[in-house]
DNA sequence: TACGGGAATATTTTT
DNA sequence: TATTCCCGTA
């Protein structure tokens, strides 16, 4: 990610020593002055000020008139050759499952560095941090020099790192915090309630209303917009939710929170009207390039086109057929979207796929035979032979997770690693059972998707203490501390968090509180000042929370405190390992999964239990796909709705092509869905579109 | 004003 | 089926 790797540029420079940018380091910020001034380009979604193409003020003279040994290397087939020796100029790469994409952007990174990029002018934009992490990791170490000082990392995390240096040119704190989706929701719960807004008078729930926020900021449409488009049953309410939204920003403007949408929104808004830094960094980045451009939103699309507007060296990839995070606001048709910002981009393929056997394939390409809107494509291998998919029709989910369990062992016994293996599955919960079953029989594995470690209630309380000595603004945060405490219910907590924000010294508000709280408070205002003193050790401050949240671990989860008391272990050790508690802070928030990444050393060998949306981009051998039961999956919610249905289809896509050598497709046979009041037993539609020979189809009994 | 109990309700996927 | 919300009680 934008970890302050080793930055050397005068553009990060600031980065590197974070001290340089909060002079008083350690000390409380200031509350701000009464009515900290709201700008007016808050409240405003700005054009883009130029048309890139028109600003164009240098190309690249890149001529790889003679490429580098790395492009000729004969890892590369031709079309992958041409992709990593195209033009210094805007490029659109039409990248297939399992069409060796990470291989060819890595080798397209090296080759920029070959001709003589500096590697950190180099922006290389990806999904997920790890996937960053492992493609500057890759390209290192075939160009065998390190460590190279590429920019790697998400949007997001982009956006923060940005933000963070050139966000005092917009008038932002170079301090702030960032808000997760529970901080968000809960903010905007509040300054609902307030208002009188509440669900008894029809109102929308606040994860709606968040959902609602979201949408606009990623598509950058007003909210009036994206009501009558997107939640049409909720337009009678439009004036609320606009009247909400303007309070929603400016209460995190107020109190120097940024929730994740904020993080791109900001830079955007930063590119769009604070001329010099949009110039100094499009000027800086001579290359960007950024993965999975099919899941990408408007917003994010935008923030390429000005970041690229004046190299025009930008290379997107990505495959349609893949996009399914369109319930997150990215945009339905992002691909053919590039094309529109840069109508002269070469385009490339590369089809050929080198992850799957063809039987696996065949089963892939006609789950997209009958796919509305994709940009047409063939995908091939030349990889024989292999297994035919199956599909079992299990009796019950515990026949199901049985027949998992049973097959695992089984290859155990012939040999192939527990790494080598996955289950997938649409809905987090469908794992369960499964995840019982696996236990019992000290099958070892780990689960990506759902609900997180740092979700969980007491991780979020331990995190809250952190937080507000982090930033003695956010009332988030101390909304959630304060209320541990007995005797402290909304009411109170919202009349100290005022009372703190009007003073300089925030922490001596809880001293200075009378009643039958005192003494807890004081305790609290304690231990926050503790975890601010930069002199202890990180790991120590937390130990010291910990210390201070046992007894009302244990007041509040009972039997169930020792098993919550170990998680928080954990949590402290990885803290350890940050230079700052700001940095873990940052991280944590941005990167909930790398709480697991401690369980991702090489010999920890285990099973990957996954979500289809987190199983994004990895591939193992053996991949189970559980719950295909039509009504689960597809939902019986998508039924009815042809572009939501689509998005279901592409996700099964991507499930099926996860697999290299062998794919098991199972479903119960017969569940009681309680939303649809009605006996699930078909498997899913898409399966059922598959010819019959494609599949060898078994069937799965209880053992007892 | 805090807090627990009971009713209503919608129920995914992630940075 | 778990979460969220409302309301009555202390």
């Amino acid at each position: 990610m934008f970890r302050a790797t080793t930055l050397t540029d005068d553009l990060f420079s600031v980065a590197q020593n974070p001290s340089l940018l909060s002079p008083r380091e350690g000390q409380p910020i200031t509350p701000p002055e009464e009515g900290r001034p709201v700008p007016a380009w808050l409240h405003q979604w700005p054009q883009v000020p130029v048309r890139s193409h028109e600003t164009a003020r240098e190309l690249l003279s890149l001529s790889f008139s003679t490429p580098s040994s790395i492009a000729l290397s004969a890892r590369l087939n031709p079309q992958q050759q041409d992709v990593v020796l195209a033009p210094a100029a805007p490029t659109l790469v039409l990248a297939g499952a399992g069409s060796g994409k990470t291989h060819t952007l890595i080798h397209r990174v090296a080759e920029l560095v070959n001709q003589g990029v500096a590697p950190e002018q180099i922006l290389l934009i990806t999904f997920t941090r790890k996937a960053a992490d492992e493609m500057v990791h890759r390209t290192q170490v075939l160009l065998n020099q390190s460590p190279l000082k590429i920019q790697g990392g998400t949007f997001h995390a982009m956006g923060l790192t940005l933000l963070k240096i050139y966000g005092a040119a917009i008038g932002l704190h170079n301090k702030f915090s960032i808000m997760d989706e529970d901080d968000a929701t809960g903010l905007i719960h509040i300054l609902a309630s307030k208002r009188g807004f509440t669900a008894r008078t029809g109102f929308p729930k606040k994860q709606q209303i968040a959902s609602v926020f979201s949408r606009a900021a990623n598509m950058l449409r007003p909210i009036p917009d994206v009501v009558a488009t997107y939640f049409p049953w909720l337009e009678e309410h439009t004036p609320q939710l606009v009247a909400l939204y303007r309070v929603y920003t400016d209460t995190k403007w107020q109190q120097h929170r940024l929730d994740y949408d904020d993080l791109l929104l900001l830079l955007y808004k930063l590119l769009c009207i604070h001329a010099p830094t949009r110039l100094r960094l499009a000027h800086h980045y001579q290359a960007l390039l950024v993965d999975e451009y099919q899941d990408s939103t408007q917003l994010q699309a935008m923030i390429v086109e000005l970041l690229a507007s004046e190299h025009q060296n930008v290379m997107v990839v990505g495959d349609d057929a893949q996009a399914i995070f369109g319930f997150r606001g990215s945009m339905i048709d992002s691909m053919n979207g590039f094309l529109k910002s840069f109508p002269h981009a070469h385009i490339f393929r590369l089809e050929q796929n080198y992850r799957s056997t063809k039987p696996i394939l065949n089963v892939a390409n006609h789950i997209l035979e009958d796919a509305k809107g994709l940009i047409p494509k063939k995908l091939f291998t030349s990889k024989e032979g292999g297994s035919q998919p199956e599909l079992v029709t299990c009796e019950s989910e515990l026949a199901q997770s049985q027949f998992i369990a049973t097959r695992i062992l089984e290859r155990l016994n012939q040999g192939v690693s527990l790494k080598d293996m996955a289950v997938l599955f649409r809905s987090s919960s469908h794992s369960f059972e499964l995840e019982a079953c696996l236990t019992k029989l000290r099958l070892h594995f780990v689960k990506y998707g759902g609900l997180q470690l740092t979700e969980t209630a007491h991780v979020k309380d331990v995190l809250a203490y952190l937080r507000v000595a982090d930033n003695p603004l956010d009332a988030g945060a101390w909304h959630r501390v304060l209320l541990l405490i007995d005797r402290v219910g909304a009411r109170f907590a919202q009349r100290l968090i005022q009372s703190m924000e009007d003073h300089p010294h925030p922490l001596d508000v809880l001293e200075q509180a009378e009643g039958k709280q005192q003494r807890a408070l004081s305790n609290l205002a304690a231990v926050i000042r503790s975890v601010q003193d930069e002199t202890i050790p990180l790991m120590d401050r937390m130990n010291l929370v910990l210390h201070h949240y046992e007894p009302l671990l244990r007041r509040d989860y009972g039997t169930e405190a020792e098993h919550r008391m170990d998680d928080l272990k954990k949590l402290a050790e990885l803290a350890g390992h940050n230079p700052s508690l700001e940095a873990f802070l940052q991280d944590i928030t941005l990167d909930p999964n790398q709480s697991k990444d401690g369980s991702r050393d090489p010999k920890d060998v285990h099973l990957t239990l996954s979500t289809i949306h987190s199983a994004k981009g990895l591939e193992w051998k053996m991949v189970f796909v559980i719950w295909l039961l039509d009504g689960q999956f597809p939902p019986v919610r998508s039924w009815h709705d042809e572009p939501v249905l689509e998005e279901e289809r592409r996700l099964f896509y991507v499930a099926v092509t996860r697999a290299k050598d062998q794919l098991t497709m199972l479903y119960p046979v017969e569940h009681y869905h309680h939303g649809a009041q009605q006996v699930l037993t078909q498997p899913c539609r898409f399966i059922r579109s598959i010819p019959r020979p494609t599949l060898t189809a078994l069937h799965a009994a209880e053992v007892r």
